[in-house]
DNA sequence: CCCAAATACATGTACATACATGTATTTAAA
DNA sequence: TTTAAATACATGTATGTACATGTATTTGGG
């Protein structure tokens, strides 16, 4: 659907504008595709990118810093994500040995297994609904990479 | 910044799931610039999206309903967006009249004004950040839409 | 005409963001 | 060495999303 009937209007300022909004309306539908994907597991988007990031250095434990600097969504709260991962047992929170300020998590095995199983069905997900291919996932990523040149 | 750098980690499945993770990164980039300009009216995104949607189409009222088929985000509770709007005297809220379910919405002096002069900045700033020519956004464009073909 | 279903909106809950502030620990300058 | 600044994290508040449910009004089949 094209982002004129999406939200309704014609009206936009000029072609960049218009772009400015369908990429905040494609991130949305992307994420709301997403959490309905990962509602099964009781886990949200967000829960589930810290499961992905843990992952990424498992067996090693991480600190809730460089989990933060990691996640897509900068200002993402991450002490309290962890808390409902804590309450679902699927990652373990101690306090760190070498900086006594540092907490670390480390995935649980229950962690890892939820992870597995999610995950394959999200790569399902972005397999089945991303409709471009390999060229112009490229030709997009270059021009998502362009438009954030003045970083703000 | 390339999208390798903002989450540190070139561990991509494809090019296409780094398209994904780039338009969720992107969204959340601009979403965040434009919070920052809007921080000095007392406006947060959402807020702005349905004082612009009413002003489409001033002095006529609106309904919820109409409003939330308009949105951006889509599950946005649109009631309790208006609500604080309604807090900040910007918009007001009447029973409708034809069909007394509905609520009908209209934009206030108040409201006319903060929206001009925030729009302003809005304008500016998407002038400023959005490093695209016309031709390289009206292929960002095509190549949004055509991601979105699978209508989830 | 009556009443069940549909519709429009409000409201409640869990979780998240955006941001300010508090607390404990480490670092570094005097 | 002592202590102020910096750092890492936790926590509090306002606002928003995602979704379920409640309430009032309208619609439509019998």
């Amino acid at each position: 659907m094209k982002i004129e009937q999406v939200i309704q209007t014609n009206k936009f300022r000029n072609e960049v504008h218009k772009a400015g909004l369908n990429i905040l309306y494609t991130a949305w539908w992307l994420k709301t595709a997403t959490y309905k994907e990962l509602k099964d597991f009781g886990l949200t988007h967000e829960q589930y990118n810290v499961l992905r990031i843990l992952k990424g250095k498992y067996p090693q434990e991480m600190c809730v810093k460089d989990i933060g600097y990691r996640m897509i969504e900068k200002n993402s709260n991450v002490p309290r994500i962890i808390d409902r991962l804590v309450d679902k047992k699927l990652v373990k929170r101690n306090q760190g040995e070498q900086d006594g300020r540092q907490t670390v998590i480390q995935l649980t095995q229950a962690g890892l297994k939820i992870l597995a199983s999610s995950t394959i069905k999200i790569n399902e997900l972005y397999d089945n609904i991303l409709s471009l291919n390999n060229k112009e996932a490229e030709t997009l990523n270059n021009l998502l990479e362009k438009i954030r040149e003045t970083e703000a």
